[in-house]
RNA sequence: GGGCGAUUAGCUCAGUUGGAUAGAGCGUUAGCCUCCGAAGCUAAAGGCCGCGCGUUCGAAUCGCGUAUCGCCCA
């Protein structure tokens, strides 16, 4: 729509044939005015081209006004308004063009042709020392609906959950398990400090017992907490890819730090810089010299213990992921981790890949509230809120659209007494009611006639509902490329807004068969979008409520 | 001390990259079901878009400064 408009506006200036050529030719915009008496779009082609063709603002409005060509008649009126806008009101045979249009490309409404670029995304990738909480739900809801929205426009995504199975915090995991064994066989020792004491711990520490009975106690200690670390790392993992397929998400790959380990990947990647002359040694340990790729200061990759840092096995991950043909990485991570982007550039550079091909996308916390208290979530102390709960208490889908309602970098509220008390007036209901609705009144609809006449839609509610639809495939295309999920969560509420009060204003069953046949194309379409958006953002779009 | 993000209605938050009179949900107030689903609609009240300076035809949006909050680093 505004795509046409601007086309029929670079024509007018061609015709105009003013001197010089502007190179800004196109920096005009065409938009949606908040007013509904400036018309259903306008442009400031006018404001912004007068300074560089010499002309008064409102004198080049109305040259362009005399110059458009519109031999299809989609223009009803032209007029110059305020400082030099041009509004614009639409023809039915526009809208009616427009409704037809969409409805003939039905279920693949603005969905984009292949581009053949592989595009990973990593998100949750909570270590399995524990359940995941709220915050790895915000992050799945985003990463998830990201991927489904690249996909739609064009996109082949991969999603993938990177497992952190070794390290100091598996450490402490097995060491965590331990001491709950211990205390099961009549140790009285203190729980360790800086331990994991969820209950989850003990219930593991359970399990191994009656799995494997008391021997294991008899292991040399490094042995044992090996062994715990990996028993209760799988079991974890199990529970968290439960969660995630209750939370709707589904991954391509699970990959395991280990398997890098395994393959001396890091090692190779170590190598690898060491031959380009990016590392150098100092006091016992090897370092990343950083700072030219943008580093605020340079990186320990081998510890004087000999041991391998977290950075230095995460640069052999990227390696990986670049090495597996994605051109384009995505990776969702807390905002704790936004000190971490500028190395993981600098490293992607060194590797010799373009910086910009990896977005960090940064998601803020989520604060837990109930009775106007924070609640704390720390792992440690086991007082926190799993991701489970909060789905049994308010659903995969009103969880999923509060997360995804939010622009990531604004820390969310999720108040848990309104969550519970409030199930039903939730804003995902209002979406999804439009579904309902829909559905409820095609089942009275009389049979449709062979030729439905959609110029009869003119009310202005039909032609705004009509110019809110066909603003869904820009709009994709902006969240894709913006990285913005939220976009599309706010754009639904629109249009839930907008069908709500014309289904208020009009009747769609009417006496006129020929009007009601032309409605009833139009609700179609709002449903066929309201499908098409909610699936988007892994919402379900149910046909009764 | 340095960095990143935030600051918009009583509360929770949008604001489609600079457009005309600032948006929604919840809450408050007053209305609307003999009529396609009232999980809805209509109306009212509620705003120095943290503050200051700048950029320009035009700023919630961009720049600089500043305050407060959250997080990270030393």
């Amino acid at each position: 729509m505004k795509k046409m408009l601007k086309k029929k506006i670079n024509l007018a200036l061609t015709n105009l044939n003013l001197a010089p050529p502007t190179p800004d030719r196109n920096n005009f915009t065409v938009e949606e005015p908040r007013d509904r008496e400036h018309g259903h779009l306008a442009t400031n082609a006018a404001l912004v081209l007068a300074k560089s063709l010499g002309r008064k603002p409102r004198e080049l409005a109305e040259l362009i006004i005399k110059n458009l060509t519109d031999p299809e008649g989609y223009i009803e009126k032209a007029e110059v308004a305020g400082p030099g806008f041009i509004n614009f009101t639409l023809s039915l045979k526009w809208w009616a063009w427009a409704l037809a249009d969409l409805l003939r490309t039905g279920p693949a409404y603005g969905r984009a042709a292949a581009r053949g670029q592989k595009i990973m995304l990593e998100f949750v990738s909570a270590n399995p020392t524990g359940p995941l909480h709220v915050g790895h739900g915000r992050g799945a809801a985003i990463g998830d609906a990201l991927a489904r929205i690249l996909n739609w426009v064009g996109y082949e995504v991969s999603r993938e959950y990177y497992i952190n199975d070794t390290g100091r915090q598996m450490r402490i995991l097995g060491e965590s398990v331990l001491a709950r064994l211990q205390e099961l066989q009549g140790s009285t020792e203190p729980f360790p400090e800086d331990h994991y004491r969820g209950t989850y711990i003990m219930e593991l520490a359970q399990k191994v017992l009656a799995e494997k009975g008391p021997e294991i106690l008899d292991l040399p200690k490094d042995e044992a907490v090996t062994y715990l670390a990996d028993f209760a790392g799988d079991q974890i993992l199990v529970s968290i890819k439960n969660d995630l397929a209750t939370f709707k998400v589904e991954y391509q790959t699970w990959f395991s730090e280990k398997s890098l380990h395994r393959e001396g990947q890091v090692e190779k990647v170590l190598s690898f810089l060491k031959e380009k002359n990016h590392l150098y040694e100092q006091d016992d340990a090897l370092w990343f010299n950083t700072e030219p790729f943008g580093d605020d200061k340079n990186r320990v990759l081998v510890k004087s213990s000999g041991e391998r840092t977290y950075f230095a096995t995460d640069i052999a991950y990227h390696w990986n992921k670049f090495q597996r043909g994605f051109s384009e990485l995505v990776n969702v991570l807390g905002a704790d981790h936004h000190g971490y982007v500028p190395r993981l550039k600098a490293a992607t550079t060194a590797l010799g890949n373009n910086p910009s091909s990896i977005t960090v996308l940064l998601v803020q916390f989520v604060n837990l509230v109930r009775d106007g208290q924070p609640v704390a979530m720390s792992t440690r102390t086991g007082e926190f809120i799993t991701l489970k709960e909060v789905l049994n208490e308010v659903g995969v889908d009103a969880a999923r659209f509060i997360f995804l309602t939010r622009s990531p970098d604004t820390p969310l509220e999720f108040d848990l007494n309104l969550a519970r008390t409030q199930t039903r007036d939730n804003p995902v209901y209002y979406v999804q009611y439009v579904g309902a609705r829909i559905e409820s009144i095609l089942k009275n609809a009389p049979p449709a006639p062979v030729e439905t006449n959609l110029l009869l839609l003119a009310q202005p509610e039909e032609s705004n509902l009509i110019k809110h639809l066909t603003n869904f495939p820009e709009l994709i295309e902006i969240a894709a490329t913006r990285r913005e999920p939220h976009l599309l969560a706010t754009y639904l509420t629109v249009l839930a807004r907008l069908f709500h009060h014309y289904y208020s204003q009009h009747h769609v069953i009417v006496p006129n068969l020929a009007l009601a046949a032309a409605r009833l194309e139009l609700i179609r379409a709002v449903r066929l979008v309201v499908h098409l958006g909610l699936n988007l953002l892994g919402v379900s779009s149910p046909d009764q409520m």
